[in-house]
DNA sequence: TTGAAAGCGCTAACAA
DNA sequence: TTGTTAGCGCTTTCAA
């Protein structure tokens, strides 16, 4: 193995010439500089990462916790994961990846074993028995997620609220008076999963100061419960004309649902969603939503973290703005 | 931070006995391995990661190296991931993440510095071109898919090609005489990825075996490109009774695509399929399927490297045995 | 602008 | 069965 000191000497410096002129954390001559990064090429030279951990106190790699349990979306997940890996090597950093079975005994082994120098958590719920143990660890963390008390924490999401808010406004502004939520799977909100009860917040509220009939159905992500919900909204609402939709596994099965049990979309139903903008624009029927951007929260927290690893003051909370997008499942309400 | 020397004076020891307690390397009184355990409990003793890695030169980490292409289907790559975690864990080990996107660079970098003791790359193509950095490494590898030139390395996969072979002679035996291969979107065999091609080879060989007249058509992973292959396969080939489909996002509409062509499942036409169990048991008509074992691939794949950083000489090819499950979705031809 | 040298916290060879 | 000690390869302070 090639080690700082091979390159001293084929550089005719002294090692801690080459960790500077690496580090670039003192002035180093051109004329140095050149011959050490000519030494390191021949030689081959890369630094070994645990000594350089033991040096300095940093290990330049970050813990992602993803979830792993029922309800949620696998592709969401992993688009997460991606743009958390792309950005955070685009900060010289590495992912270190822990499952949510872990548990906290997990985030501290890695934290405490100096292991990782961060972490970024997923999944968060309202109540999440994770939040003291992040607020004690001595390693900066972020949450995607809002939890109930997000006091001394950092915080990132999709501003999932107003996103049910502005899917009612839409459906509201367009006409319609009886609007229902299929939501995520029943076990999401048995769990309490911050997201998923921000967007009931949203829609309740939001149905309410427009006065309309309502209501929540919690759905389970198979094609089977998708039918099985439809049929139960036009039993229960049979004057519904405007569904939002935060589900996507079950979206498309629900569209074809409605569809087979006579209801167009948008002639007779308007539909809209809280999806990724790829699933919305893939259905048959484009579909108007408030577009999830997991790329843009996932870089979002490595940036934060990584204010937050160079001592800078972060803000605790950032939501990202719900946006909507109208597309063709969506129309007036047809008078009748 | 508390450290060896810590636990070693608090148990009235050396370090070396606190090291030896906790990895075993050596033999330990019962009643100094208990106030060892004693004192780290006491005071939260940790070792620290990066002392271990520089001393042992160990870092207890493994690479994987994730595929995020067009073409691959998401659920099936994360519950790989999570397989590979969940048995790195059992192992003591922790899995940094890699996309394919850092290519050969990224693999040497984590190689080179030693973050990482040995590494799992997934999505292999015949002639991948990281084969030979794969080859030239210090450090073991595991391939999960096998390439056209596996000699020399390590390789787990499902036994794709005896899976397609599989599914045609189930079809043949109910008498079916005319079939079709519906398999991945069409980039995934212009990069001739190797799992994608094996089935190929097993669907025609067995074809011909039975003198079955057979097609094989790629198909984009949307709805719309299911049921235009549909289409088109019932224009080709008229005749057609038999289905093989190995590609896990087009399995259901394409279903349904037949379905609204006029032919029942499984009365007019017989489907099977290559995909995750979970996937075949959760359509309408339960699919009959060779599964794709992806925790059982992930686990074993992680196995392997375990014996080769012991030192021990593994199975240069590990290919698990392909399984046809029957369900609802295959029947005996009707006669004319 | 550069060098010398003291650790960082642990493991493992050697010695007892 | 246990202790002593020499590194592992790097960063960073101190000194020039």
């Amino acid at each position: 193995m090639v080690k700082i000191t091979d390159v001293a000497r084929h550089a005719g410096v002294s090692p801690s010439t080459v960790s500077y002129a690496l580090s670039g954390k003192r002035p180093i001559s051109e004329e140095t500089r050149r011959r050490v990064e000519a030494s390191i090429r021949a030689l081959g030279y890369r630094p070994h990462a645990g000594a350089r951990a033991l040096a300095s106190s940093k290990s330049n790699v970050l813990a992602l916790v993803v979830p792993l349990r029922a309800g949620i979306h696998v592709p969401v997940v992993m688009q997460f994961a991606v743009s958390v890996v792309t950005t955070a090597r685009a900060h010289d950093h590495d992912v270190l990846l822990l499952t949510q079975e872990e548990g906290e005994e997990g985030l501290s082994r890695v934290a405490d074993t100096a292991l990782v120098d961060a972490l970024i958590v997923m999944d968060v719920q309202l109540d999440d028995p994770r939040l003291p143990l992040l607020r004690a660890l001595e390693r900066p963390s972020v949450l995607i997620g809002f939890p109930a008390e997000p006091t001394g924490l950092t915080c990132v999401d999709l501003d999932f609220r107003a996103a049910g808010e502005l899917c009612v406004e839409h459906l509201a502004e367009l006409g319609h008076r009886v609007v229902a939520l299929v939501g995520s799977a029943p076990e999401v909100y048995v769990r309490r999963t911050a997201f998923a009860q921000r967007v009931v917040q949203g829609f309740t509220a939001a149905a309410d100061r427009y006065r309309l009939s309502s209501a929540v159905h919690p759905c389970a992500a198979s094609p089977a419960a998708a039918r099985a919900t439809a049929e139960r909204l036009l039993r229960e609402q049979p004057a519904l004309t405007g569904v939002v939709v935060h589900n996507e596994p079950v979206l498309e099965p629900l569209v074809d649902a409605f569809e087979q049990l006579g209801l167009r979309v948008p002639e007779d139903l308007s539909v809209t969603a809280i999806c990724p903008r790829e699933l919305a624009e893939s259905l048959r029927v484009p579909v108007t939503s408030v577009a999830l951007p997991s790329a843009e929260i996932g870089a979002r927290a490595v940036e934060l973290l990584m204010g937050k690893l160079d001592g800078a003051a972060v803000d605790e909370s950032t939501l990202l703005p719900a946006r909507l997008t109208r597309r063709a499942s969506t129309a007036p309400r047809k008078l009748p």
